[in-house]
DNA sequence: TTTATATATATCAAATTCTGTATATAAGAT
DNA sequence: ATCTTATATACAGAATTTGATATATATAAA
């Protein structure tokens, strides 16, 4: 499992603290959906994600055309912890990325994984 | 106050996280205890501690001639926790820099700030 | 005052990380 | 099969960070 210091690295980026922050927040996002709440370009987003997904803090999920993100449930529980405490006591960081999420049109349906 | 990626690029090296979870652990120490620890030069264990205090991550105190690093009680409590709880849960992450503490001979005294 | 110990900082080269661009892959629609 | 949309990755330059060395400052001891 990854060591601390890799873990705060991970962390150590506003483009994947951002995604990470609002993922907890949201459950799971796709990278279409964490590109308009950034107003980042799409590459940017996806390389940022594969690292969060190589280092094990996140888990990805193919629905059709689109690719969902998660955190990862198996990350040790301080890990977790630091996660949503960040998420939890700093709302004012992410208001303006929630409100793009929000106007955001065209978001894809979620399909349960039912079986 | 330091914002969520100011405070995790602070984190996000290793120099820096060991000084932080170490002087977490033991309430306080100085920069020759942190160099003996970490094995490392004392103007790279400086910089780091410098960096750290401008950051507010750290308040220190000269006492003689030495200089004892502390955590900022001010911090937010959930900069705090994330501290704790990463030095908590990763124990045998700073096995060896404790060890090497604990052989080290001529350690300065602590005078309890008493007036 | 001189000497020794502890700490801080400036400098610049080396290493790492980040970015935009171009392009590849994959799935769905026509 | 072709076109479109979503995502991933390779590459090269830019920007940031880190590190070692030299040196400055501060305190204490002789």
């Amino acid at each position: 499992m990854i060591n601390p210091t890799q873990f705060f690295k991970c962390l150590a980026d506003e483009t994947r603290l951002r995604c990470l922050m609002l993922i907890q927040h949201e459950g799971e996002l796709c990278v279409c959906e964490l590109t308009e709440a950034l107003q980042e370009i799409q590459p940017k987003i996806s390389r940022n994600l594969a690292q969060l997904r190589k280092c094990g803090l996140l888990i990805d999920r193919r629905q059709g055309q689109w690719v969902f993100y998660r955190i990862n449930a198996d990350l040790p529980k301080w890990s977790q912890l630091v996660l949503s405490e960040t998420t939890h006591h700093n709302a004012l960081f992410l208001e303006e990325n929630l409100s793009n999420l929000c106007r955001m049109g065209g978001r894809p349906e979620r399909l349960k994984a039912c079986c």
